[in-house]
DNA sequence: ATTCTACATGTGAACGATCCCGGTAGCGAT
DNA sequence: ATCGCTACCGGGATCGTTCACATGTAGAAT
């Protein structure tokens, strides 16, 4: 195992094994006219025979074309990162290319030197064209905007607040955060908190700004202590829901950034004795398949982050494919939309 | 923005403009001796001056080495094969070597032309070795394994059962399982049934004769409608939990082969209305992170899959770079040993 | 019989780098 | 002066392909 490591078989053995030329060959292989039907069988025996793949990379250097779609990502501890990345590679395998990973150490936020060997690295691989699907924390994304005239491939920017002439694929959540609170209010609900993500995360900021203002359009008071920050893990959320109980005690719903941390603000929430969902009605995001098992089984914003990996690449190969020379072409954003999936954790019972 | 695809600044463009031959350069580039200081100095500032950057594609193929990795998955949608790439990825990174992704279809459990078309797909690009971290269902590894003496480059298999002379690197998941119903056992439960993944899977066949032997050890019987089968998700574990509770009711202890389906578990046995961990105690496998916030928070056994992946590329470095021309190294297993995290969900109340 | 056309095939350069080897220049030793 | 050594530098081949172009051959049209 692990082989001998064998010379590679090129194109030139199997040119002299059926006795023609090297070019012949290529055009058999690219399935070119000009070729003699038997010539054309004589060449692919002999491929068959020596087991003769062609280079990839001697291809890509000649083509210039790499058939890579470089993909940086900072972390894939979360699922959410997952799913994205899943949308993104079997759709690009779909597609025909290659997906080139790259992690950023995590949570980079100041250091670009990092940022930008890890981008030259894949610049110098060839790559056709980048996902960026850091998620956008403080402004770590700035030094690529900048320098993104100077990389002279198409960039796809991932769930960041979209700007003039980019190309950017996201998820509408300010209409998720807005159907969350709206769902409450429709329930009847009138003191609703919110227990974000980390604010400097874009999506902590929409969801939240969007809870805000849902709440404002219903003539409702928002205030400092009806709100509290997780970093979106559950055990972040543990303490923030302690916080946000003990500051807004008549509390009686809350829409949370995330699953889980809804999921530890169940936790808490019955620790203290509260009634689920009598005594607080809870409302999460993500919509991940757990949260159907969460006890109260959990309403939530469904968001397909899978799709979003999947129209990402799409976004891409079109620029890639479509503007040959041409450029000028329209970066539009694709923006997704979320679904609310109600649940128990969110039903006003008669009381 | 996309750019205008402008052309690559190459060496040779470097070599006229600092006025020394294409070899000079190179020798600068990788900090070679026998250049004057001042011409190295000139160099680089040309370098600098145009931006150049060396083409790893170029260097790729004269080099013969690509310093990438190639990684088969079978999909993300779940957390565990998350973490794992999340562990290859960034110990590559740290390796000074790039992943190349790619996703098998999921679950084609006999069609190995897919999976032929990938592998090729990936050698054609001159990955330096391959991480196949396809979980092992069924026979879905045989063929790969049939043709490994084709393929010219190391593989590093992962979590599958070990075959002497192959490198795999695996969580022990037969002692993971021990632990937790040795844990239940000493707790002083007697009626333990089990609720097992798919026993395609070989981990979930692991975990289940781990958990017949403990209980045979221990001088217990082990019966048919002791247990039943999920497939690994919350929802599967629904339905399975009920036919477990209705054919086995006296069953007082449960060991459930994943958190995901240890959630639904609980959901279900509280929907019935058991009190827990009084009337049912339950023990998990992974080891999520949100397991501590289910209620009541979970007993599981942690596996670092994040360690799993780091550890398979350390290991495929090591192959790709100790044995340039021996072959016969040590292809030894590697064994990953998980951790018992007792929590609420398991402990005997006094009654 | 000659020219034309269409198809079949081969030649040489190119992609962007590295490596082997051979050529100078400078300097001390004979 | 000549030799020899070493540091510096360049030429050409090479990696495995593709592309533009040249060449060769046959049958059809004139």
């Amino acid at each position: 195992m692990a082989a001998a490591r064998k010379k590679r078989v090129t194109i030139k053995q199997v040119a002299e094994e059926a006795d023609v030329s090297i070019q012949t060959v290529s055009r058999v292989l690219n399935d070119m006219p000009h070729v003699a039907p038997d010539t054309r069988d004589r060449v692919h025996q002999v491929i068959e025979r020596l087991q003769y793949r062609p280079s990839a990379l001697a291809r890509s250097l000649i083509n210039q074309r790499s058939m890579m779609l470089g993909v940086i990502t900072a972390g894939l501890t979360y699922i959410g990162p997952s799913h994205t990345l899943d949308g993104i590679a079997s759709k690009a395998e779909a597609m025909g290319y290659s997906v080139l990973l790259n992690e950023l150490p995590r949570f980079n936020t100041f250091d670009f030197r990092e940022t930008k060997a890890i981008l030259h690295g894949m610049l110098a691989r060839q790559v056709d064209g980048v996902i960026w699907a850091v998620p956008e924390v403080g402004n770590n994304r700035n030094w690529v905007l900048e320098q993104l005239p100077n990389f002279h491939v198409p960039f796809v920017f991932l769930t960041m607040n979209p700007q003039p002439g980019l190309p950017v694929v996201a998820v509408d959540n300010r209409t998720g955060a807005r159907l969350a609170v709206e769902h409450l209010l429709q329930q009847g609900f009138r003191r609703i908190g919110h227990l974000a993500g980390p604010l400097v995360w874009w999506e902590a900021r929409e969801r939240k700004a969007a809870w805000a203002e849902t709440l404002q359009a219903a003539g409702l008071p928002v205030e400092e202590r009806m709100w509290a920050e997780g970093n979106w893990s559950s055990r972040s959320g543990e303490p923030a829901a302690g916080r946000l109980l003990d500051q807004y005690p008549e509390m009686d719903a809350i829409f949370v950034a995330n699953d889980q941390m809804a999921l530890s603000m169940l936790s808490v929430a019955r620790t203290r004795g509260l009634a689920l969902p009598r005594d607080l009605a809870v409302v999460g995001f993500d919509g991940i398949p757990e949260s159907a098992y969460f006890s109260p089984p959990l309403t939530t914003v469904f968001q397909d982050l899978h799709q979003l990996g999947c129209r990402a690449v799409q976004q891409l190969i079109t620029m890639l494919e479509d503007s040959p020379e041409s450029d000028e072409f329209e970066p539009a954003t694709v923006w997704l939309e979320p679904e609310l999936i109600v649940r128990e954790s969110s039903i006003r019972l008669a009381s």
